[in-house]
RNA sequence: UGGGGUAUAGCCAAGUUGGUAAGGCAGCGGGUUUUGAUCCCGUCAUUCCCAGGUUCGAGUCCUGGUACCCCAGCCA
């Protein structure tokens, strides 16, 4: 998966065939265009690398633009986290960070346009009646009683509209197309509403706001955007974009394709449940590693890389999709593989005593940071009398294919020495305190001589010298819900019904080899044998704190 | 219910003038291995939602069905 090319999907193909014809003057302009009301999350990353990517690929531009319209959702701290989040994943927008709300006077100019060309009237019935005349799927709309208001009027309504003379749901500007419309998009769509709130962008400069369907395809316009890409519950609203462009004095003319949105199993990818479950306080905010958001795989480890593989592998469709969180997953560990450094660290420490080893020696093995990647150095590690290995790793007995410690058997200490197992101390409670052993000093580097028949080692394990070792803290996750699609719920019950309780689990007695303890935030690592893992932005040198990103893919018979 | 879409393996997804089903993830079998990882090799759709039809030949064309998704915000 690593290094995919861009493949073939139908938005290039589209490009591609544009070209060929010579639109647009041969070039390629995208646009990448989030509301700030909410963080950033992995369907967005498709989006972004989508877009983007296509910019890339053709030597065209992609803008990043803030779809801003709508003051009671949004907050500058999101205009912020989204900026950091799409150069985080390695992306470079095309010219200044733009904002729909930067377009509020040329919009208002192309509203008095469509007015004056009797294309677009006030209509100051309530919200409710609005609502009625509009029919439903089954029943045709009725027309306004005030679209049939000349220019004149139109034009003074909608400057006392602007003026602040009416209030919030009072008067609408309205395009005038068809109230007959089997697309309800169509039934004289609301262009403009009151909102007496101030923007962050524009102050209290307005109080009429314009709605997204009037602002897209006017500010992609403004913009010389050739492709306006976006997902496919838009695709009703295509005609709507269609008509304004065609309707209004625009310097260009982009058109809208759509794409299916990414689902992701085992999790939700919508910023309204997003936001209740940082709201609620059921996860740690919006970069709780749990989170899809592209600051929570952040925090749990996620590379650009891996998320921008991802992406690429996903393909682009218009089908309906729900992607296996395995793919992610898999998207994580090809990069993590390749790139992250080695170490020990050991989950549930369980004492080992080398019998045969002096008091107080120590001694310093040196061992690869990466075993398929020389250029990448060696560490030191020091072996001490006493270390620690996981409790996992010992069973007093089992079968032959448990390839770890057996007591009166051998195993490695990777990078180190044969230890045998000779006997286990107990507590009062009979439960295993301390393994003691032996080891033989004539195998560093290589196998035992005089194997006493006893055939090949059993396995390899990792461990931490007691002494040296930094005790440290590990945060496991798992996926955030129980159920595939927690979206979907029978009456009465929300998807919160469906948290997994033990989505988080800390491990607060663990032990890292001392060389990785001072790592700062968002070092990645590989703990050899039990996962990836990242320094968490909690952690301290003295008290570090590792989220796993995802474990080692496990193959080996559990009935071992 | 009117409109707009989509159906190719467990999950994604190529397939564009009809010419005999890419690739990735998952799975399975084997090899290498001082990480039960990685890596390597092999395997994995007689069939493309269903039923008819056209054709020497259909995932691709025609007809008729079926299933699922989106739309009735002064949200985006």
């Amino acid at each position: 998966m690593s290094e995919a090319k861009a493949p073939s999907n139908f938005i290039r193909q589209i490009i591609d065939r544009d070209l060929a014809e010579g639109k647009n003057d041969g070039r390629v302009v995208t646009r990448f265009p989030p509301e700030p009301n909410g963080y950033l999350h992995i369907g967005h990353a498709k989006s972004i690398c989508l877009n983007f990517g296509i910019a890339d690929s053709y030597g065209g531009a992609c803008h990043l633009r803030f779809d801003d319209t709508n003051p009671e959702k949004e907050e500058d701290q999101y205009i912020r986290s989204i900026q950091r989040d799409v150069e985080w994943l390695g992306f470079e927008w095309a010219g200044p960070v733009r904002f729909a709300s930067g377009y509020f006077d040329q919009l208002h100019d192309f509203a008095l346009q469509l007015i004056d060309k009797g294309l677009a009237y006030v209509d100051t019935q309530s919200p409710e009646k609005i609502a009625e005349m509009r029919g439903n799927f089954t029943t045709p709309g009725q027309n306004s009683p005030h679209r049939d208001r000349s220019v004149e009027e139109n034009r003074a309504l909608f400057a006392r509209m602007r003026a602040g003379e009416f209030d919030e749901g009072e008067a609408v500007l309205r395009a005038r197309i068809d109230m007959q419309s089997p697309n309800l998009n169509l039934r004289d769509p609301i262009l403009y509403r009151i909102r007496k709130k101030a923007h962050h962008q524009t102050g209290d400069k307005w109080v009429i706001y314009p709605m997204y369907d009037f602002t897209h395809p006017l500010s992609d316009a403004l913009e010389g955007i050739t492709h306006s890409l976006c997902t496919l519950e838009f695709e009703d609203h295509r005609p709507l974009y269609d008509w304004l462009i065609d309707n209004v004095d625009v310097p260009a003319r982009p058109r809208q394709y759509e794409f299916s949105r990414l689902n992701l199993n085992f999790t939700v990818t919508s910023k309204r449940r997003l936001k209740l479950l940082v709201d609620e306080g059921h996860v740690d905010g919006w970069d709780d590693p749990r989170m899809p958001t592209l600051s929570g795989l952040r925090r749990r480890g996620y590379t650009p890389a891996a998320i921008r593989n991802f992406c690429e592998a996903l393909g682009v469709s218009r089908a309906d999709s729900v992607i296996d969180m395995s793919v992610l997953e898999e998207a994580v560990r090809d990069d993590l593989n390749q790139h992250a450094p080695r170490a020990f660290c050991v989950l549930n420490p369980l004492k080992l005593v080398i019998e045969n080893w002096p008091e107080g020696h120590q001694e310093t093995l040196v061992a690869p940071v990466h075993p398929q990647d020389e250029a990448m150095g060696s560490r030191e590690m020091p072996l001490t009398r006493e270390v620690y290995i996981d409790r996992e790793d010992f069973r007093e007995e089992a079968n032959k294919k448990y390839k770890r410690l057996v007591l009166g058997d051998r195993v490695r200490l990777r990078y180190g020495y044969v230890v045998r197992a000779e006997s286990v101390v107990r507590d009062d409670a009979g439960e295993i305190v301390e393994i003691r052993c032996s080891y033989d000093p004539d195998t560093l580097g290589k196998n035992p001589e005089n194997d006493e028949g006893q055939g090949k080692l059993r396995g390899v394990i990792h461990w931490v010298s007691a002494d040296r070792g930094v005790p440290c803290e590990v945060r496991l996750y798992d996926r955030l819900f129980q159920v595939a699609n927690p979206a979907k719920v029978a009456e009465g019950e929300s998807f919160l019904d469906h948290l997994n309780p033990e989505s988080l689990r800390v491990l607060s007695g663990c032990v890292v080899e001392p060389g990785a303890a001072g790592a700062v935030a968002e070092t990645r690592f590989q703990f050899e044998r039990e996962g990836y893992f990242s320094v968490d932005r909690d952690s301290t040198a003295a008290r570090p704190v590792f989220n796993r990103t995802v474990g080692l893919r496990e193959s080996w018979p559990r009935e071992a």
